[in-house]
DNA sequence: CAGATGC
C-alpha cells in the first residue's frame, strides 16, 4: 500500500463556517477550475491516514468573493478523480419538478447550504460516488441525503431501493418526517423500521414484505427485517449511515452496519452507493471509515472549527450536587419562561428520573425521556416537546445526535459527557453534539455546563483545550445578574 | 453506568 497523498496545504483562515439558514442567500463558490483543482472559499488539509489510493483535490481560496456570506467555512475535500461544480441553486442538480416543489413549497428553502451545496453534485451525479461528509450541526446534512434518496428511487418498483441507518428511533422517526415533507409530490413511499410495542406491531412471521421504497431505522430492527427476509436487499441503489462516526465505531454499532452493508453490496452485486454523514469523525473513527468506504469522496471539517459561532458557552462552578439543581430551579427555569425551549443533558436514566422527579415535585414543568420507557411513552414527550406543549426536556445522551427542534436555543450540561470507561476522559463528540442541539441554522443558542468537582473542571478544561475555544465563566452561581449578563452575551435576552 | 437490540 503506497500511502502517499499530494496535499497541497494553502494558508489558514481563520474563519468558521456557521450552519446558514438555508433559506437565506449564500453564495457556494465551489466549482470547477482544473481537473485537480477546484476553487471555493474552503482550503484543504492533509489527511495521509484517509487519502491512500485516493488522488487528492485541492480546495483554494477563492478571494473578493462570498462577502456576504455569514461565516465561511473551510473543508477538506478529497476526491477519487472526479470534477464537481457546487451548486450555487437547486436548479443545477437536475432534480425532478416534484422534487424541486417539495424543496421550495414544502420545505421553504430558497437556495442551498454550503453542505448542500458541495456534497449533493457528488451524491446526484454519476457515477454516483460513495460519500463520507462531516459538516457543522444544524446545517442541513438531512436534506443531503434524503434528496440522495428521493432521487434515486425507481418510484414503478415497489421494493425497497433506498436504506437509512440512524442511532436512535427518534432520529429514524425525525428523518423519515423530512423525507416525507420533501417528498411530497413525487410518490414515493417510506417505512420506518424500528422497534415497537403495543401500537404498531406486528409479529415477524405475520409480516409482509416490504414494498415501501426508502426504509430508515435503527440497526437492529433492519438486521432482523433483512434477516427474516422481509427486507430485500438486491434493489439498493443508496445506503445512508446517520450519525455515521457513532454507527461505525467500535463501542457503537459497527458490528450490525457493517453486517448490513456487506448484505447489500452481496446482493446488489456492488452497485449500491454509501453515504455517511455526521457533525464528527474523530480520527480513530475516520480512519476506519476511509477503509470501510472504499474510492469515495470525503469531505471533512477540522474539529477547532467544528463549534458554533452562534452558541456562547459558559460553564458554571457549583458548590455541590444540590446547588446544581438550584440553578436549575432558580436560574434555568426563570429564564427560560422568556426564551425558547431548553433541553437538560444527563449522564445515566436514572439521574433523568431523579431530575425530573425533585423538579416535578416542587411544580416545575417539564418532561424527561430515557432509553428505558417504552416506545411509545418516548413517541408521546418528543412528539409533547416538538409541539411546543413543553418548554423544559430531561434527557440521557439518547437525543444527543441529530434531534431537531429549531425552537432549542438552550442547552444545559447537568452532567458532562464523558467517556464511559474512563469518567476523567471528555467525550468530545457527544459535547458537540449536544450544544448543536441549541442554534439550528445559525440561530443563537446558549450552553450551560454544570461543574461540582475537580474532575469536572478538569473534563471541561480538556474540551476547551481540544476545541480550542475558550468557555467563559459565570462569576458567581446564586447570582441573577450573572446569568442574565451571560443571555444577554448569547442575544437570548435584551 | 449513555445509546439499540436481543437472549
Amino acid at each position: 500500500m503506497a500511502d502517499t497523498p499530494s496535499v497541497t496545504k494553502p494558508e489558514e483562515k481563520k474563519k468558521l463556517w456557521g450552519d446558514e439558514e438555508p433559506d437565506q442567500n449564500e453564495s457556494p463558490l465551489l466549482t470547477a477550475s482544473t481537473s485537480a483543482e477546484v476553487s471555493s472559499g474552503t482550503k484543504a488539509a492533509a489527511s495521509n491516514e484517509v487519502a491512500n489510493d485516493l488522488s487528492s483535490l485541492v480546495i483554494e481560496e477563492h478571494p473578493g468573493e462570498g462577502l456576504d456570506e455569514p461565516d465561511d467555512s473551510n473543508i477538506t475535500a478529497v476526491t477519487s478523480g472526479e470534477v464537481y461544480t457546487s451548486a450555487s441553486r437547486f436548479e443545477d442538480l437536475n432534480l425532478s419538478p416534484e422534487l424541486l416543489q417539495g424543496i421550495y413549497n414544502e420545505m421553504g428553502f430558497k437556495t442551498p447550504s454550503k453542505i448542500q451545496a458541495v456534497s449533493l453534485p457528488m451524491i446526484l451525479n454519476p457515477p454516483n460516488k460513495n460519500l463520507i461528509a462531516q459538516a457543522h450541526n444544524g446545517s442541513g446534512k438531512t436534506t443531503c441525503f434524503v434528496l440522495g434518496m428521493l432521487s434515486r428511487v425507481d418510484p414503478s418498483k415497489r421494493i425497497p431501493q433506498a436504506l437509512c441507518i440512524c442511532p436512535t428511533r427518534e432520529l429514524s422517526l425525525q428523518n423519515q418526517a423530512v423525507l416525507l415533507k420533501m417528498g411530497k409530490y413525487t410518490g414515493i413511499t417510506s417505512k420506518c423500521a424500528i422497534p415497537m410495542d403495543s401500537s404498531g406491531y406486528v409479529s415477524m412471521s405475520r409480516m409482509l414484505p416490504i414494498s415501501e421504497q426508502i426504509i430508515i431505522g435503527t440497526p437492529g430492527t433492519i438486521k432482523k427485517w433483512v434477516t427474516a427476509k422481509k427486507l430485500a436487499t438486491r434493489e439498493m441503489k443508496i445506503l445512508v449511515f446517520d450519525e455515521a462516526d457513532h454507527m461505525l465505531a467500535e463501542d457503537g454499532f459497527r458490528d450490525d452496519s457493517e453486517r448490513i452493508m456487506k448484505e447489500i453490496h452481496r446482493s446488489s452485486s456492488g452497485s449500491c452507493q454509501v453515504l455517511l454523514f455526521s457533525a464528527t469523525f474523530n480520527e480513530t473513527v475516520k480512519a476506519f471509515v476511509a477503509r470501510a468506504v472504499k474510492d469515495g469522496n470525503q469531505l471533512y471539517v477540522k474539529k477547532e472549527q467544528l463549534t458554533l459561532n452562534a452558541i456562547k458557552q459558559f460553564k458554571v462552578r457549583c458548590p455541590d450536587e444540590l446547588s446544581k439543581i438550584a440553578v436549575i430551579k432558580d436560574k434555568i427555569f426563570e429564564f427560560a419562561q422568556n426564551l425558547g425551549q431548553t433541553i437538560i443533558f444527563v449522564r445515566t436514566r436514572n439521574s433523568a428520573t431523579m431530575l425530573h422527579q425533585s423538579l416535578l415535585k416542587e411544580g416545575y414543568e417539564c418532561t424527561s425521556i430515557q432509553g428505558a420507557l417504552k416506545q411509545d411513552d418516548r413517541d408521546v414527550i418528543i412528539k409533547e416537546f416538538k409541539d411546543g406543549l413543553t418548554k423544559v426536556l430531561i434527557t440521557t445522551d439518547l437525543l444527543a445526535r441529530g434531534f431537531d427542534q429549531a425552537q432549542v436555543n438552550l442547552v444545559v450540561n447537568y452532567d458532562l459527557p464523558v467517556k464511559h470507561g474512563s469518567p476523567l476522559e471528555p467525550d468530545y463528540e457527544v459535547y458537540l453534539h449536544r450544544i448543536g442541539r441549541a442554534g439550528r441554522f445559525g440561530r443563537k443558542g446558549a450552553v450551560f455546563n454544570l461543574l461540582v468537582s475537580e474532575r469536572d473542571q478538569t473534563v471541561m478544561e480538556k474540551i476547551e483545550r481540544y476545541f480550542e475555544h475558550n468557555v467563559a465563566q459565570i462569576p458567581e452561581w446564586r447570582s441573577e445578574e450573572d446569568f442574565k449578563a451571560a443571555l444577554k452575551d448569547s442575544g437570548l435576552l435584551e
